[in-house]
DNA sequence: ATAGCAAATGTTATAATATAACGTAACATA
DNA sequence: TATGTTACGTTATATTATAACATTTGCTAT
């Protein structure tokens, strides 16, 4: 059974992800057209890779994604095409995975928490005004000024608790 | 000049660090006593590398250090003995930089939160009561159970703020 | 059209971080 | 002192990322 009870950022398994994925590439076409920056095929290829799923990915995993495809790719190649669309805030580095996820806010100036499910492997981004304010707060008190901020919780989903308590009974 | 205006986690340039280094052996020594395990020899040493400093040391950097000493010692040397002082809580993993830091409450229950300098590399690390509430809090509400927390701010200390004013004028 | 330039990508090599696998030494304890 | 366990040594290799330079692609100005 499944609880409902919890409002939550990570995608269920029945949700229409072709919808996620036709999003994002769209967005990230808005975006760069707006900005006059190039989305080239490889850069575009390499996004709807990383928007394959929810589960930040590795950069050789993508690597090997492209290679499978038959295109003669090398390590630069794809860590370019991660700087550009780090660069132009298409994606995210989740650095306790040095794994690569799709931005669910992109071109919007937004702050970026990670809740990352062990069971799943899903990433789900939050824009939580309390973390945020939190966070800026302490820095303000301390005369900290913030440059990039990495915030990244890691442990179970609400889904995969259901899941697991499911199968034990 | 000098602020002084913002209470903060950031070692004063001139505090007398040999004060940290003591107290952080000796409280290394006593945890690990109570707890039955061994600081060796090789582990209380690497352990006060670390803490050489309060800038995240890499484990390439220990290895080295080790290797001027005439230790005979390759990766996997030093990378037990961090996983030694991980998992005793006598050090924490800056993921952001892949650099590893003494931690300031050893044998503690408590949260950590990284402040980290780019100017001076120190890291301050914190047990911020709002910032932990609101990272517990928004876990709660999504039915989210927490194993492990990535919390590190990058940006520039008030220390080097100042000192920064100072050199242009 | 096309020459010239800048940006993007290809290519080769290597750096930086981390772990696997197996043997040896040190330590506990009985 | 025999025995088992934990720690450490050693060699090899996996994983993640960047440096340096060559080639191609796409835009701009003639
Ligand atoms: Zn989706
Ligand atoms: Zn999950
Ligand atoms: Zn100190
Ligand atoms: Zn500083």
């Amino acid at each position: 059974m499944k609880s409902n009870k919890h409002p939550t950022n990570f995608p269920s398994a029945d949700h229409d992800h072709r919808r996620c994925v036709a999003s994002a590439l769209d967005k990230a076409e808005s975006y760069c057209a707006a900005q006059g920056v190039r989305l080239t095929k490889l850069r575009h290829r390499v996004l709807e890779l990383i928007w394959a799923s929810h589960r930040p990915v590795g950069a050789y995993d993508l690597l090997q994604q492209l290679t499978l495809e038959g295109h003669k790719a090398a390590p630069p190649t794809i860590y370019r095409s991660l700087d550009f669309l780090l660069n132009n805030g298409l994606i995210h580095r989740i650095n306790s995975l040095n794994a690569y996820v799709g931005c669910e806010h992109p071109g919007l100036d937004h702050a970026a928490q990670f809740f990352i499910c062990g069971a799943c492997g899903q990433a789900a981004e939050l824009d939580d005004a309390r973390i945020e304010s939190a966070i800026i707060g302490h820095a303000k008190r301390i005369g900290f000024t913030i440059e990039r901020k990495t915030i990244e919780v890691s442990g179970t989903c609400a889904n995969c608790q259901d899941q697991q308590r499911d199968r034990q009974g």
